[in-house]
Formats: C-alpha cells, sequence, structure tokens
DNA sequence: CGAATATTGTCTACTTGGAAACAGAATTGA
DNA sequence: TCAATTCTGTTTCCAAGTAGACAATATTCG
C-alpha cells in the first residue's frame, strides 16, 4: 500500500462525494477506463471500438439494415453513415438496397471484411476474456449480467462458459 | 408489428453474438443508456454529465489541483481547461496559483458555484435514486458495488443513503 | 550554482460524434 | 388517385474531445 487514500487509478485521493453512488458516472468512468484497456491491448491491430462492433454485427446478422444496425448500437445515423462510407471504402462492406423498400440499406460483409473479422476474434476474445481489471472472473460475470439486464440485451445462448477458442483443433 | 423478438431498447431482434460478453460494449451501451435517462429527466437543467462531475468533484474538494481533477474524470487536461475556462466565465469557479507550485491551478468553488451545486442536489439524488432501469434496487447496489470495484474508487462512507435494502445480508 | 529533465497547464490543429435540414421512397387517408 | 405524412439515409454545419507541441515552473544531479 502506498500512501494513504490515493489507489493507483489517478484518483489521487479525491473524494467523490455524491458521484460515488451515481450509476451514469460510474458507468462512464467503466466505459474509459474499458477503452483505455482495449487501446493499450489490441489498439496494435488497427480497429477501433466502433469499427469493432459494427463489424461484429455485420457478421453476425448479414443484410442487416443501416438504421437497425445504428439504433443497437447507439450510434445516429448521421455518424453511422460515415463510418459505413469508410468501411466500404476500406473494402470491408458491401451495401446493398432492396427491391422492397428502396429507401433503406442491407449491410453485407465482403470476403476481405470476414478475413478481417476471423483474424480479430481471436484476439478480441482473448483480450476480453482477461479485461477485468480487478474483478475476478465470478465479479466479472456479474458485472456483465447486471450490464446486460440493465440494457435489455438477451444473455448469449453459447454462453461464455465455453470458450469458442477451442474449437479450433480441438 | 415490423420485427420479430424484438426488445423495447432499440435492439430490433440483433443478434450481438460475442459481444453480448464484452465488457468494454457492455459499458460503452450502459453508458450512453444512462446519459439519455440523464437527458431525459434533468437535462433541462442545464447542466451537462462533464460539468456536473467537475462541479460536484471541486464542491467535495476544494482547492483541488485542475490536472488532479482531470486525471480523477479521465478527462484530457487539454479539454479540462476549456471546461474550467468556461465554468470560470460562467462565474460559478474561482482560479488560484499556489505559492509553492506556480505551475499548478487550484480550483475553488464561487458563492454561485456553490449556490448552483445546492440547486443541482436534490434533482441529481432524485435522478439517481430512480435511475436505474429494469434493476431492482438490489440488483443496481450490486452494478454500482461492481462499477467501484472495478475501477478501484472506494464506496462512500456516508453509503447510499437511507436505504432501507442496505445490509440485507445473504 | 547551472544544465538537463520532468511536470503543469495552454494553444493549435485534428478527429469523433451529433443536430437539424434535406431528398427520395413508402405509407396513409380523403 | 394523389396530396399529406412518415420513414430512411445523407448532407452540412457545429460541439465535444484528443494529440502533440509549447511556455513556464520545479526538480534532479553533475
Amino acid at each position: 500500500m502506498r500512501d494513504g487514500g490515493g489507489s493507483d487509478d489517478g484518483t489521487l485521493g479525491v473524494r467523490f462525494g455524491p458521484l460515488t453512488d451515481s450509476l451514469g458516472f460510474l458507468l462512464r468512468l467503466g466505459q474509459l477506463s474499458a477503452f483505455e484497456a482495449y487501446y493499450d491491448e489490441i489498439g496494435a491491430l488497427g480497429v477501433r471500438p466502433g469499427e469493432m462492433s459494427v463489424l461484429f454485427l455485420v457478421a453476425e446478422n448479414p443484410g442487416v439494415r443501416q438504421g437497425v444496425l445504428a439504433s443497437s448500437l447507439r450510434i445516429k445515423r448521421a455518424h453511422m453513415t460515415k463510418m459505413i462510407r469508410a468501411m466500404e471504402d476500406a473494402g470491408l462492406v458491401h451495401r446493398t438496397v432492396p427491391e422492397d423498400d428502396r429507401r433503406s440499406v442491407e449491410l453485407w460483409l465482403t470476403a476481405a471484411g470476414r478475413a478481417r473479422v476471423a483474424e480479430l476474434t481471436g484476439p478480441v476474445l482473448a483480450h476480453e476474456s482477461r479485461a477485468q481489471g480487478r474483478l475476478d472472473q465470478r465479479e466479472a460475470a456479474q458485472l456483465k449480467r447486471l450490464l446486460r439486464a440493465y440494457l435489455n440485451i438477451p444473455e448469449d445462448p453459447s454462453g461464455p462458459g465455453h470458450d469458442p477458442l477451442e474449437e479450433s483443433g480441438s
């Protein structure tokens, strides 16, 4: 233990007062902390969190409409337009206008996009399996469960218990 | 009904795949969700989350140095400079250069700043006491506890208030 | 002491994300 | 049918936040 009150976290003995019990405040700090860890560990892969989530969601939901993707990720549609265009220019996603509603746009991964997802999956899952800071496995699982409940996101049917990495090579 | 299995949350039947178990992803969505609720409920008070946290932290730590405030809130110092200047121009904060280190700046609330904090405290605490979405009191308290552990933020010694559910041991 | 180094806040330029207006397509209602 | 309205993505402009260089002050060490 070092000097009194100060944690090793940048909170240099500051008292947080009522913010200590503010869910929004804690979520904001938690997100910043998690993204910092993300950049430290897999930032070198050159894919930022937003792009990562778009890639994984399109991979999981081929043909998803752009606006549905935006509202699912809580990204504004104006911003989603820019992100998708950049990813299209990078050759990762393909855009399609369906015949039954020519206002909308459906999104698909290109072969390059699928390859990118394939090469990202391992490092990302590895990162997630240890991106838990001071929490042990049980606490981290509980935290994620509570966040999913808060967000009304269903539990992953495949479950975190079985590590998809084990699929390769038995 | 257009979508099948859509929740009332904007997640229109989209499968989140591996992101379902990503702490960073869940924290990001949680933060956006919490800030949305914040704006819906007390955005009309004209104080945004960042300013709010600065006001409360300076109120709780009179004379705190600007850089300490920045690193505690995970706000970059360049940005903190702008925020503090705006709050100084608004007459809420007073800046002082201490004799023992003339590089640094100490922050204090003005009388107007203290008045602002006083008038914000009630609405903010009221908001926090019900800003829990679908979580019940016990789940929300547990979520906050886990987030504080993740962030290495000490529990509030004064406690979350006169909560009848507290210390219900298991 | 005095030169090299580190720290603190600030400045400029840039990136990220959002608000509001818009255009084209679909839907509604007379 | 066809005018009014709504929906979807886009454009433009602006605010929020970051990166990196900088000036002033402190600290370290010869």
